[in-house]
DNA sequence: TTTCCTCGTGAAAAAGCTGTGAACTCTCGC
DNA sequence: GCGAGAGTTCACAGCTTTTTCACGAGGAAA
């Protein structure tokens, strides 16, 4: 089970003695190793995909408690550890509920270290196992992950990448209602800002493309206050909508989905 | 305070002085709390779907090893932390890497314990969202939480994101009655002002739609002075209602069980 | 029965969301 | 440096959902 791949790891410390030994280890391991002397803006630290952050809080200044808390809420994937000198009880259990991982105290063993950030990675990574390869079909539709691209009958839909990541996100819960956020925070890799409009309006894009290639199918549905769902449906005429209701179409392939749903286009 | 979700612990060890304390801290926390003295078979673990599980090595005898190795591989989402007595950095470096989430060395303080398991718990949930509750039946009407919506024979109830949240509050303590401060409390996310009302007017909401799909059923009742339970019943015929009223239903004002049962937050 | 509260209602006002079109910013490749 | 393409931000309009009110019926206690 040891086959840990790279982890992406940034350290914030001026202790260049420790860092140093820290740094010959994480490099055998095959690790990426990022180190800083002093707090870095947490916008940079979402540039640079990290899994794992150590930091000293005692070079943070006096706002370390702030500073944690702040990259804590931004990056909710990324594992935090804070490795700092001597500390109480109340300290260390701040730390822990303000959202870090793992508290070390120095001295301390490179090897703990690592093994703790590992630890620490390790649940983040083992949460996406997704190793889907065949194409995704839905409706017309089929999405395929291995051109980063999505067709209707041969055609594609000329998707950028985000529009992409989008839908394929929607689509591996079809069927399911995923909230802004969430989608927010696995797309882009940070938390949503409050107010943030980018998902809604990537959703539009999406829902131009399809509409151009594959009008007459309706995939995605907005749900009110909460977020998205993806699930192909055939758009019946207006007018057969009325009196069909009960009788013809409704060759769908979802479970138990329901005729009055009043989700808007 | 953020996410202070209740937190299905096990615990094996038997330190019974430490147990005694955390088991007093963890109930105060509102979690639920199941300790043992020895190993248990891991399907046992598995079926008692447990958040976390915080494990003395000392008391699992020459296996120990084997056992957490065993343990970390059957639940990959369980928190696994190990708190022992007095160790080496290569045993803690070894458990880690065997699958532990956490390495805390006794003696330790309680409550630095408790806010281990809660951040080793947080990632979990956070990485791992997707093993959701199957749909809730309760009479006739079906709650999917991943839908945010509920049917009734497959139709939806047009549920708003407020309506469907109170609603499967309701359900999920279905039997207890809920007090409005604690609804409006859980589902607000701050304390109720006085004479504050929107507890009440989402209940006549959900009673409208409940009844207009499932008219034959009544669902929420209301506790006069204390607040609501949610309790499926189909409505006998008019007739047979004075006799029936007595028997399952409204039977006393009840006063007793509502307040200790309720989920504080 | 009288009186004080609590709850159910219906409706109007206030707040909040989502769809859009368009301006901006950034990155790249020329 | 320029221009095209991708991704972000903004401001609005049109709807929905929430909140708030005023009343009157339903209960509880004296």
């Amino acid at each position: 089970m040891n086959s840990p791949q790279a982890i992406r790891l940034a350290v914030i410390d001026d202790d260049s003695g420790f860092v140093t030994v820290l740094n010959k280890r994480t490099e055998a391991a095959g690790w990426q190793q990022r180190t800083f002397a002093g707090a870095i803006p947490p916008e940079e630290l979402i540039a640079m995909k990290l899994n794992a952050l150590l930091v000293d809080l005692s070079v943070l200044g006096d706002d370390a408690w702030g500073y944690l808390e702040q990259v804590c809420g931004m990056l909710p994937d990324l594992g935090v550890i804070v490795c700092t000198g001597r500390s109480t009880v109340a300290q260390r259990v701040r730390g822990l509920r303000l959202g870090a991982d793992d508290w070390i105290t120095k001295p301390c063993h490179p090897e703990e270290a690592l093994a703790r950030i590992e630890a620490v990675s390790r649940r983040r990574r083992r949460a996406r196992p997704r190793i889907e390869a065949g194409p995704v079909v839905a409706g017309e539709l089929e999405i395929r992950s291995d051109r980063f691209e999505a067709f209707v009958s041969g055609a594609s839909l000329g998707l950028t990448r985000r529009e992409f990541e989008l839908l394929q996100m929607l689509a591996d819960a079809r069927g399911k209602v995923l909230e802004r956020e969430a989608i927010y925070q696995r797309i882009w890799g940070y938390a949503m800002a409050h107010g943030d409009r980018s998902v809604d309006v990537f959703i539009r894009k999406l829902r131009q493309k399809l509409e151009k290639r594959s009008a007459g199918w309706h995939y995605i549905h907005t749900h009110f206050g909460v977020g998205y769902r993806f699930e192909p449906e055939p758009l019946a005429g207006v007018a057969v909508e009325q009196a069909a209701r009960v009788g013809p179409g409704d060759a769908r392939p979802a479970p138990s989905p329901a005729s009055s749903e009043l989700v808007a286009s």
